[in-house]
DNA sequence: ATGTTATTGTTGGCTGGCCAAGTTTTTCGG
DNA sequence: CCGAAAAACTTGGCCAGCCAACAATAACAT
């Protein structure tokens, strides 16, 4: 390994510590801001961040099982888990037993759930629209084309 | 600008729902991706993601005080603190009071921390260079310019 | 000088998210 | 047929991050 460190030109002034991981940086924040910004919009309908991607999986796909869940959504069985056990709490979700194969947990939205697809697509509607303000449509094409490129280049060493 | 969304050209496919915060969803699935492809790298040097861009911010600025950590990395006080108390327990990052001021903690990276950075670096340029695997320079100063402008959409309504 | 307001930071509680280690059930091999 | 391996979840622990409520100090007004 580099026991270097010292090849460092003493230099106090590394401008390259500004553009060092710049891309990498400015997508920290952007989602940072991206999910205060959701956040805002979900707390007025009564869920956290994560949980309308859930619920709008769920209106979605109709019952599934955890399992695919965890794959679909790309997030950690526990994650998973957990959440569900507080949209349970909170009535706008269902889980029960698969008769058929004890081990796994099959997940529906109930009524409540499905009460507010509406709104969730609302605050997602006024989401985009804040964070491509604007953005024409070419630049919003082009933002999801190398939003696809991005995900595609992260995803393979996501499984390990 | 168009007002609408309606004026979809060709549109006869009407499943709004898989358009519906397209862009939104995209930009959540890369930040989840983006972050834990960061935690992978960080946990080689034994850091959380978030708090290798708090010691290069303190690699930096040197001195700080709290509340413009606060301003500058656009977090939480409360999530500042605990950051701190974090690194500062493992001797990353040193905390006194401000004599003039005895309100204000500076905080200072230690020599511990500094030895830190050039690693950090790394992992930030590794990363970079799996989320903008295959992008010409031109896709990359493309997508700072993308970032910076979401940035720019999202901050005012950070600041309520 | 003295009470009121603003600034700064802390604590507690809640979330999503990950990992590591466990439990139960199913499946597969001998 | 029975024991080992795999699959599907769960639990506990730790992190960042937010909000709300608080304590301490400074600045300001009267």
């Amino acid at each position: 390994m580099d026991t270097d460190g010292a090849a460092e030109p003493g230099a106090g002034i590394c401008d390259d510590r500004d553009r060092v991981g710049e891309i990498g940086h400015a997508i920290f924040r952007v989602a940072r801001a991206h999910r205060a910004a959701a956040g805002r919009l979900l707390r007025e309908i009564g869920l956290y961040p994560g949980q309308e991607i859930m619920l709008g999986h769920l209106g979605d796909h109709g019952q599934t099982r955890q399992s695919r869940l965890v794959v679909e959504l790309g997030i950690d069985p526990s994650t998973v888990t957990k959440m569900l056990q507080r949209l349970e709490r909170q009535g706008l979700v269902e889980r029960r037993a698969d008769p058929t194969d004890r081990r796994v947990a099959v997940v529906a939205i109930t009524e409540d759930g499905k009460d507010l697809l509406g709104r969730i697509e609302d605050s997602w509607r006024r989401l985009d629209e804040i964070t491509c303000a604007g953005f024409t449509d070419d630049d919003r094409d082009r933002l999801k084309r190398i939003l696809t490129r991005l995900e595609g280049n992260l995803a393979p060493c996501e499984e390990n």
